[in-house]
DNA sequence: TTAATTGGGTACCATTTTAGTCCTGTATAA
DNA sequence: TTATACAGGACTAAAATGGTACCCAATTAA
C-alpha cells in the first residue's frame, strides 16, 4: 500500500497542529489533548521530531515544543525521515552496493530513480502547505510525462 | 521510510525477468533460478500478480506464465497494488470519511493530493521502463515545482 | 486413460515491525 | 524548593510480513 506509518501520519497531524500557533510553546499533553489522541503516544512523536532538528524543546514550567524553524522550510519529506528513516522504495535504494541480488535483479537502478522522484516531489511539499486548512490547488493532472524515463524500452 | 514490501520487490524483479523474454512461457521453477529466489515464495507473488490481472497462467505440461499484455502498458503502480492494495499514503486517503479524527487532523485533504501525486507518478513507469537494463534517462530534478500546492499558505 | 507436469489454494508458523505504555531521570521557572 | 514538563530507555502486546508445506485441479503427452 506504500503506506506512512502510523505514527508518521500522527508526526504530521501533530506538527501542523503546531504550526498553525507558531509563536506559542506547546505542551505535549496540550498538543493530544488538540489533536485526540494518547498523550504517550504523542510524547513520543515529539521527541522523535526533537531529535530529527524540527522542533525545539524547552523543559520545565512554561516549556513545551515549538517549530525550530518556519514551517515553509520543513517538507513532507523531513517529517517523514525523522520518524521512518530515509524515503527509499527499496533496501537497495538507501545503500549503494550492499544488495547481493544485484546481479539477478536488474531492476535496481530504475526503482532508484523512482524513488528519487518520489523523494523529491516530498521535498516540495512544505509543512506549511500541510497544515494549510483550505484545500491546497494541486492540478490533479501532474506534468509528470516530461519525467519522460524511457528513450530505450517500448 | 515508506518502503515496498520484500514481495513486492520480488514481484517487480520477476515481472521484469518475464518482460526481457516476452514470447516464452516462464514456470515458476525457471523464475526462481533465474532470479535466485526461493521457489515457494517466487510462485506465492505469481500468483498475486495472476489475480491481479498482470499475469496469464496456464497449467499443465508446458504450461507456466507470461504478460498478460504489453510490459508498456504494465505500470509501476499496477505491480504495487498487485501485491499491497491501493498505493495510498494514510488509511484515510483510501477510504473516504472513515477516519473518525478528520475534525482534529485538518492534513487529510493535502495528503490525499500528495498521495494522488505519487500515485500518479507510479502510473507513469511501465513494467518496460523497469526492465530496461540500460539506465534510464531521468532527469534528477523533476519539474515538481509546477505542481505548486499553494496558493495560501507562505 | 494414465502419468507427469505445472499452477491454485489454503493453512500454518516464525520473525519482525509497530504501537503503545511506563518508569525514572533531568532541566526550568515561579 | 517544588511543580512542571521534557529525555531516555525498557518493556509488552499486537499486527503485519515473509516463508513453507501440503494437497487439489488442470493440462498435456505418451
Amino acid at each position: 500500500m506504500l503506506k506512512l506509518s502510523r505514527l508518521t501520519d500522527y508526526a504530521a497531524v501533530v506538527m501542523a497542529q503546531i504550526a498553525r500557533h507558531p509563536s506559542a510553546s506547546h505542551t505535549a499533553a496540550d498538543l493530544a489533548g488538540a489533536v485526540q489522541l494518547p498523550h504517550p503516544t504523542v510524547s513520543k512523536t515529539l521527541k522523535m521530531l526533537v531529535k530529527a532538528g524540527l522542533l525545539d524543546s524547552q523543559r520545565g514550567a512554561q516549556g513545551g515544543y515549538r517549530l525550530a524553524r518556519p514551517a515553509s522550510h520543513i517538507t513532507a519529506a523531513d517529517i517523514i525521515s525523522a520518524i521512518e528513516g530515509p524515503v527509499a522504495m527499496t533496501e537497495c535504494s538507501q545503500a549503494e552496493g550492499e544488495c547481493e541480488l544485484a546481479a539477478t535483479c536488474g531492476v535496481a537502478d530504475n526503482w532508484q530513480r523512482v524513488s528519487l522522484a518520489i523523494r523529491t516531489l516530498l521535498e516540495s511539499v512544505t509543512l506549511a502547505h500541510l497544515a494549510d486548512t483550505t484545500p491546497i490547488k494541486l492540478p490533479v493532472q501532474l506534468p509528470i510525462q516530461t519525467i519522460n524515463l524511457s528513450a530505450a524500452s517500448a
